[in-house]
DNA sequence: TTAATTTCTTAACCTAGGTTAAAAGAAATT
DNA sequence: AATTTCTTTTAACCTAGGTTAAGAAATTAA
């Protein structure tokens, strides 16, 4: 399947494209290398125990990734919207099986690369190379800034920076899921929510 | 300052020799850009608020990277040995002042590098720069795995792990600073030490 | 060696979140 | 519209860790 031009929206390429300043042919043989995926909503779009060998990016719906606890529950570290990536870092680059989940919360529209093909692009679109440190960069700084967050807040100050930071997120998704998200049990969040609806 | 022929023993200098082949005039220039510094116990390597500009090599000692937290309470991230590197990653790249404390824990003997000297290094040396990716790819890893940890245990849990990898840590940290990385109190810690051991 | 300081432990009380179970509300099916 | 299923809320009880305060043990300084 190629990607419909009606639908490209890719809006990492068309900055790469002002950024980096890719030619016509790179632009056009970079987006060739993506493909469509749909996905429903509660599908996976990776399993645990699965190598994670291509990465995708959301141009629409939103997906969580999780991670079972020894009692079998969902500890969710992240959720995805529009205009990030879908992967399991660790099983991509280390390419061993993962431990992770990633699941759709709505309908998902992807366009997915797989690892091979996007080498071969760092390889004959070197200016896209330049891209990964910048990215990766990036992404370990929003991850030791996760773990601060997550050593020096309680349940309830996360939950009131979530719902400051980020208030659209009750629209998307299920409170179970940001409970799953805040490390605590859904009645505990309902209880946490009524308690603070009390200090009004 | 320079480096005394004596004392260097820079693991990852030798290991680079051997793994992308420098030249003795390539590693003779690297090493010629680290500077000896060492500091005693208890003395701040950095300080929140200060621009990380340089990077250590621990070749004797341990430190403590934390942040404080709004009750005033140390927040360890991690704990740092020999053969590891001491920097406030996200002021590093950002160049932008940090929140982060790293604070000596034995007396330490450091090899620094200014970022300026890295970055010339990088440019003189271009098997210098295959590191960087490999190093900080490992490096997003270990942070995301932490905070999974962090996400998926209980302190108890956390504080039985760090004793079974690392029971020689015991020895070099103080039960204070154990707690503060494990996130609790050092009395919470004290207790828990009491309970685990009356479960024999 | 003694005094001062720091680190570690103990105890009593408090609170947030876990656990279990059930009910109420919403959403999806029939 | 009615039924089933899934999500959210409520409540009672339990437990781990926070808080405060004080004492014991170990370092460090004098």
């Amino acid at each position: 399947m190629t990607i419909d031009e009606a639908n490209i929206n890719l809006k990492f390429v068309m900055l790469f494209r002002k950024t980096f300043g890719f030619t016509q042919e790179e632009y056009e043989l970079l987006l060739s290398r993506f493909v469509l995926k749909k996905i429903c909503k509660k599908d996976f779009y990776l399993r645990a125990g699965q190598v994670c060998s291509a990465k995708a990016y959301i141009n629409k719906g939103c997906a969580k990734t999780f991670v079972i606890d020894e009692h079998g529950h969902q500890r969710i570290l992240v959720f995805s919207f529009e205009d990030w990536w879908l992967a399991d870092f660790e099983s991509f680059y280390s390419e061993k099986p993962g431990i992770k989940f990633i699941q759709a919360i709505e309908n998902c529209e992807l366009f997915e690369i797989s690892k091979k093909n996007f080498l071969e692009m760092e390889d004959k679109i070197p200016k896209l190379k330049q891209w990964y440190p910048v990215k990766i960069t990036r992404t370990t700084i929003a991850a030791m800034k996760r773990m601060e967050e997550i050593k020096t807040l309680t349940p309830e100050q996360r939950y009131l920076n979530l719902s400051k930071k980020y208030p659209q997120i009750f629209q998307r998704v299920a409170l179970q899921d940001i409970a799953a998200y805040l490390n605590i049990e859904p009645q505990s969040l309902s209880r946490m929510r009524k308690r603070l609806a009390s200090r009004h």
